[in-house]
RNA sequence: CGCGGGGUGGAGCAGUCUGGUAGCUCGCCGGGCUCAUAACCCGGAGGUCGUGGGUUCAAAUCCCACCCCCGCUACCA
């Protein structure tokens, strides 16, 4: 295992609230990032906002503002909901910082001086309203939503492009030679079957003449970069790109996005970086779609939630591990506040929560509130196989898996309880075997908290405190989870880490 | 049209490659325990595995045809 990774998500556009989706994809990144981790890899993870493009300009002068007010004001919005959910990053990239701005005309000035850029026409349907190239899917019975009286017209306009088609075989070499580039492979299938298609000639506009927010055209001052292209190369522009020592950073071990972007960074950002010669990114992991189930979150249905509304019903920690264990990271999956309550009370509450209740109250009321210095136990070699499946599945990047495991070493845990009836020992005086079922418990306890860290990066400090461990859970690397240093330990009653409320009223 | 994924007890899924009494979680019913957040443990009910054919002693699993859902197939990021 290498000793740096390099993780990024999608920055998001701003145009709109941070939802459930956005979140999805950020608590995804931080579980994998936490893991590593825990591993004892030095971890980079990059999250951040695309700030430039006509939607963003438009959406400001709704709002009233200017583009940099608007997108400052996003922002702020978007780090305190990652702020909120405990997301980890370490940095936080804005495409309307001076350092993108940098990277991305040194990019650009690299493909164009290797001969990949090149003049040509960009025709599009254009409102006159909005000022704007609009997609068909934009628009609705052929005009405009925003502007339903104006006229849809055909417009062109000069571009650069970019040559694609060039490296329409170099980009199925690289398929061909790492299968492993995008996951899961499905996703590469697509990608590929696009790529394939492709002409020698085939080419896309990199520019826009009629678009003022966005970064210059480092030749031509009347266009500015077509968003697209500028906002992929954020993940190089976090290296410190152009600067000496951002070599010892790029390339990324692994870009989380979802499918709807599949295209943008398995087959265009690697030819831009190919054209510029560079490493291209070791890895795109493309994740599933949350639903809020259709249209009963939904505002037509007359009913929204927000991720704030989310977020308060059971705590941050709680939407985390919902969303990592009931959404498959490499497939799709539901919201529904059911599932969520379900999920929140069987695995949270009954499971880790209650586990963790009665192997404190037992260490205090049977040995004084001191873990027991005692060997091996049959729940420890559960927990060993338990543990390397947990680390194969994490390695993998199957999330929901890692969180399956560690749960399944709840059950076990509870499983031994029944079987060793503590408080039978206890009643007869059977010292030692006390002491060994105690001390397995709490190492099991520390365990499942140690894989769960990830998931519930709140909770499990909480419990780590109780069982009078030191410093904070997520310092601890691998060795603690192979040998938990709980023996001796002075344990802390604490209050139920996850309380059900007597009725929690289901509000869909 | 083409490519890809999927259709398994009330819900969500595994099993299909390497045919052989259909498994897991939640929910439901019954029993046990008392350390614990009325939690935990054990047992039970519930499925003709999308449809129709075929191969086979035997098919969720292999073959053929068909139906339904989702994604990709265009410069919205």
């Amino acid at each position: 295992m290498k000793d740096s990774f390099y993780i990024t998500t999608a920055i998001d556009y701003s145009n709109g609230e941070p939802h459930l989706g956005h979140a999805y994809e950020k608590i995804g990144a931080d579980c994998v990032a936490r893991y590593r981790r825990l591993r004892g890899q030095r971890v980079r993870f990059l999250m951040g906002m695309d700030e430039h493009g006509q939607n963003v300009a438009q959406a400001a002068e709704a709002a009233g503002t200017d583009p940099q007010t608007w997108v400052d004001r996003i922002a702020a919005k978007f780090e305190a909901a990652w702020a909120d959910l405990y997301i980890s990053h370490d940095d936080f990239i804005r495409t309307t910082e001076d350092r993108h701005t940098t990277a991305v005309q040194e990019l650009l000035r690299r493909i164009q001086s290797a001969g990949h850029i090149s003049e040509g026409v960009y025709g599009g349907y254009y409102c006159i309203g909005c000022e704007a190239f609009k997609v068909e899917k934009d628009l609705h019975d052929g005009v405009c939503p925003l502007h339903p009286t104006r006229q849809i017209t055909w417009v062109e306009e000069p571009n650069y492009f970019f040559e694609l088609g060039r490296f329409r075989q170099a980009l199925l070499d690289h398929y061909e030679a790492h299968p492993e580039f995008v996951q899961p492979q499905a996703k590469l299938n697509e990608v590929r079957n696009v790529v394939r298609d492709w002409t020698d000639d085939h080419r896309m506009s990199v520019s826009r003449s009629r678009v003022p927010w966005g970064i210059p055209w480092p030749s031509d001052p009347s266009h500015t970069v077509y968003v697209w292209f500028d906002a992929v190369i954020n993940y190089l522009s976090a290296t410190g790109f152009p600067a000496p020592g951002y070599e010892a950073r790029w390339p990324a071990d692994v870009h989380v996005i979802g499918p709807d972007i599949v295209r943008f960074h398995a087959a265009m950002w690697p030819a831009m970086l190919m054209a510029a010669q560079l490493p291209v990114p070791r890895r795109v992991w493309c994740h599933g779609w949350i639903n809020t189930q259709g249209a009963r979150f939904s505002k037509s249905a007359g009913v929204s939630v927000t991720l704030h509304d989310i977020i308060e019903r059971h705590g941050p920690d709680a939407l985390r591990y919902f969303v990592l264990r009931e959404v498959p990271w490499h497939g799709d999956g539901d919201f529904t506040w059911e599932r969520f309550d379900a999920r929140y009370t069987a695995d949270l509450a009954d499971g880790y929560g209650n586990l963790v209740s009665r192997v404190i109250a037992m260490i205090s009321r049977y040995r004084g509130g001191t873990t027991p210095d005692a060997g091996e136990t049959a729940l420890d070699r559960a927990a060993n196989d338990i543990v390397a499946t947990y680390a194969d599945v994490m390695d993998r990047h199957l999330l929901h898996d890692g969180a399956d495991a560690a749960w399944r070493l709840v059950d076990h845990a509870n499983g031994f309880v029944e079987q060793s009836a503590p408080w039978q020992l206890a009643k007869d005086g059977r010292d030692d075997e006390l002491d060994r079922c105690l001390g397995a418990l709490a190492r099991a306890v520390a365990r499942i908290t140690l894989l769960a860290s990830p998931y519930l990066p709140t909770k499990t400090q909480a419990v780590w405190e109780a069982l009078g461990l030191d410093g904070n859970v997520t310092e601890h690397t691998w060795p603690a989870v192979e040998r938990p240093p709980t023996a001796g330990r002075r344990v802390r009653k604490v209050p139920p880490l996850f309380p059900k409320p007597a009725q929690k009223a289901v509000n869909a």
